[in-house]
RNA sequence: GGAGGGAUGGCUGAGUGGUUGAAAGCACCGGUCUUGAAAACCGACGAGUCGCGAGGCUCCCAGGGUUCGAAUCCCUGUCCCUCCGCCA
């Protein structure tokens, strides 16, 4: 949520902003909700200050002793004004607190403009793509071999699942394994172990919730409804919802590997063919809790993590900065890394780092115990893929095939396959 | 699933329906003392919101209700703890 103090002061800038997003803040509507707001507050409130001194004058007279009954037959008609004014604020905020969740954030001002993807900006590029002296497969025809089983899948549950088998589920638990430990003992991390399903508080908290309710998998249960969480990013998040942190505990940096489950609304007939696009899928995600002044830097250091694992793996990518247009709906600044997929002889998403700024932490009302002020301030979070599993493992396939169609293990991820290097 | 007990400021923890936004302790902050620090002592010390300001309003898990007036009484829900049952 934005700051509804600066919305109010600023409207103009904040419509100017947000146009970068492609978003058109109603201005005028904001405005005459705000205005009503004012003057039904005050006068609700001027209500309500005077039932206080009245009941306050009927407790004291009471204690000494006087006759109350006139005091009381004053102060009763006071009641059925105040409910009302009481009522229509209620109505009024209810309004505006709809309005103000529904917004974006601000993109930051070095966010380039643009529509959509094709006005995204490379930032740099890491590793040469390998010429292969022979036709390249896709990981859908090379994982065939090896266990790779959508049918299977198709059988169990429905499109959009894949089953691993064999050394290829092994290659794929190496993975995750090789990333936790990666950023736990090399980039400081702590691990956590969050639960898959969360409130529809925590959704709220980290934006996915009231928009993009389509987008998600709801779970009935008894009177509520739990979800299942589309990103480790929602429960980890949360962690400090409704907390104030105490300054020696900052910054936080979590790492968290969860399946995430995505109902994939509007994505039909995209990315249709292999495991590119599924409605589960496994992800190590990393979360900052940073103190304000420091959420730039920490989304460059955040996506520095993310990449070295690409590194590591030998794999070629490249960082490109999201245009206005592209950005997710609580970002200020998004960074996707992309690696390369020999079988589709392109750059692929593999990882998306943002810098949420104090977005989230109005919405969880986070906060930290700012020294330098003594008072409770909000926190900036980031979140970012650390990386995504499945295609980590897509990236694996087609970069490390050899002419007859197998896959050699990458070096980093022998360790953890028990004497296995090829499949 | 059954039976009880809880939820109060950053933390611990008092609180009779009426000047209680809330005792006390700890933590934090400022000061005295000290070469510096610790200890001791003194003082300040919840959050949000409206207002230029004085000041007002809201908040004692959440939502309803009773009342002129609710942290305090009633109802519903959530979470936590103890015991029993069941269970991976």
């Amino acid at each position: 949520m934005l700051d509804p103090k600066f919305v109010r002061a600023n409207p103009e800038e904040v419509a100017r902003l947000l146009k970068k997003k492609g978003y058109v803040f109603p201005v005028a509507e904001f405005a005459a909700l705000e205005e009503k707001r004012r003057s039904v507050q005050v006068q609700a409130e001027s209500l309500q200050n005077e039932r206080n001194t009245r009941s306050k004058s009927i407790g004291q007279a009471k204690a000494s002793g006087q006759d109350i009954q006139p005091l009381m037959d004053e102060v009763k008609s006071l009641g059925d004004q105040l409910d009302q004014a009481k009522q229509e604020l209620q109505e009024v905020q209810q309004a505006l607190d709809d309005l103000l969740m529904g917004v974006p954030n601000l993109p930051d001002e070095s966010v380039p403009e643009g529509k959509d993807e094709d006005d995204n900006v490379e930032v740099r590029r890491w590793g040469t793509p390998v010429e292969f002296d022979f036709e390249p497969q896709d990981h859908v025809s090379l994982g065939e071999r090896v266990g790779l089983d959508f049918e299977t899948a198709a059988k169990l549950t429905g499109s959009r699942f894949a089953v691993l088998k064999g050394d290829l589920a092994r290659l794929h638990r190496a993975l995750i394994q090789f990333m936790l430990n990666t950023h736990t003992a090399d980039h400081g991390y702590t691990e956590v172990n969050v639960p898959y399903m969360v409130n529809a508080d925590s959704l709220r908290g980290t934006g996915q919730l009231p928009k993009f309710e389509e987008d998600l998998f709801k779970i009935p249960f008894g009177e509520r409804d739990y979800y299942l969480i589309p990103t480790a990013e929602v429960p980890v998040t949360n962690f400090v919802r409704d907390q104030i942190v105490e300054a020696d505990q900052m910054p936080m940096q979590f790492v968290a590997h969860t399946p995430c489950f995505r109902s994939e609304a509007g994505a039909s007939g995209k990315d249709t063919r292999g495991m590119i696009r599924q409605h589960q899928f496994e992800k190590v995600e990393l979360v900052h809790i940073v103190e304000p002044e420091k959420s730039f830097a920490a989304l460059e250091q955040l996506t520095a993590n993310a990449e070295r694992i690409l590194q590591l793996l030998n794999l070629p990518y490249r960082v490109i900065t999201l245009c206005g247009g592209d950005m997710g709906f609580g970002a200020a600044k998004t960074y996707d890394i992309e690696v390369w997929l020999p079988g589709q002889s392109k750059y692929r998403e593999i990882s998306s780092c943002s810098n949420m700024t104090d977005f989230q932490a109005r919405r969880m009302l986070a906060r930290w115990r700012n020294p330098e002020s003594g008072k409770p301030e909000l926190v900036h979070t980031l979140n970012g893929s650390g990386l995504a599993i499945g295609r980590t493992l897509v990236a694996v396939l087609e970069n490390y095939q050899t002419a007859d169609g197998r896959i050699n293990v990458p070096e980093v991820l022998q360790p953890y396959m028990g004497g296995v290097t090829q499949l």
